[in-house]
DNA sequence: ATTACATTTGCATAGTGGCACAAACGAGAA
DNA sequence: TTCTCGTTTGTGCCACTATGCAAATGTAAT
C-alpha cells in the first residue's frame, strides 16, 4: 500500500477486456472451428464446419451458439442451412483496441528493473 | 462439400490462437487482476493485485499462476513477496498478430452476400 | 401430407473450474 | 532458533461445461 497509482492511462480495458469474447475462445474445439471458418473465407454450414472437429455435430451447433452469442460469428439462415461467417471486422477492431490500451498504459513493458 | 477452400491465407493462426491464453483471460477475476496490475504499471505484490477482486488470497495466488502459466504475466520473487509484471510486449504483439491474420484472412469482414 | 435432410434442443453423465478454509512452505526479523 | 508475515498448496464442495445420444423443430422436395 505504498505507491499503487491506479493509472488510469489504459482507458476504457475493463469495457473492452470482456471474459465472455475469451470464454468463447477457451476451448480448442472453438477455436478450430474460427479457424475453419477463417480459412474457408466464405459463410460454411454447420455440416460443414464440422468436419473439423471430431465431436458430434451437435456439439459442433452448440459451440456455434457460443461463439455467435459472443459476437465473434454471425449466423444466417439459408433453407434449411445455417451458414456461419466470421465477424472479422468486428474481432479485429476488438483485437486491436485491447493491443493499443495495453501498450500505451504499459509502454516498455514496464521495465521490471525499474526500481 | 462444394468449395470448401481451405484457403492458407490465415498462414499460423493454429499456432497464435492458443486456447490456453484466452481460458486465462476467460474468468472476470482474472481480468480484474490483469487489468490492475495493467494500470498499476509496476510490479504488485500478490496481497495489492488481491485488493481489486472479493475473493480469498489463495484464489487470487492461484489465478496469478495461471496468468504467469499461459505467458501473460512474470513473477519476480523479492524478499518476501512475489511482484507480479504484465508481459505488455509478448501480449501486445500476440493480439496484433492475430489481428493481422485475421484480417489477411478475411479481408472485408467476407462480406455475407457474396454468393 | 409425407418424406428426407439440416439444425437445434432436452437430458444424463463425466470432467473441469472457482472458491474458502486450513495447512505447509519460504524468507526475513527478533 | 523462534516468530512473523507473505505466498503457495492440499482438500472438499458446488457450479458449470463439454459431450453423446435421442427427440424435436424447421424447411424443402416428393
Amino acid at each position: 500500500m505504498n505507491k499503487l497509482i491506479e493509472n488510469d492511462c489504459c482507458s476504457g480495458l475493463e469495457g473492452i477486456l470482456l471474459p465472455k469474447m475469451f470464454k468463447a475462445l477457451s476451448d480448442p474445439n472453438r477455436v478450430s472451428i474460427l479457424i475453419r471458418l477463417a480459412e474457408c473465407c466464405a459463410p460454411c454450414s454447420v455440416s460443414e464446419v464440422a468436419e473439423c472437429c471430431p465431436v458430434d455435430l451437435s456439439v459442433v451447433s452448440r459451440h456455434l451458439a457460443i461463439l455467435r452469442e459472443a459476437g465473434i460469428l454471425e449466423a444466417q439462415k439459408r433453407g434449411k442451412e445455417v451458414y456461419y461467417t466470421v465477424c472479422s471486422r468486428t474481432l479485429v477492431n476488438t483485437l486491436r483496441r485491447i493491443a493499443d490500451a495495453l501498450e500505451s498504459c504499459c509502454p516498455v513493458d514496464a521495465d521490471p528493473e525499474v526500481n
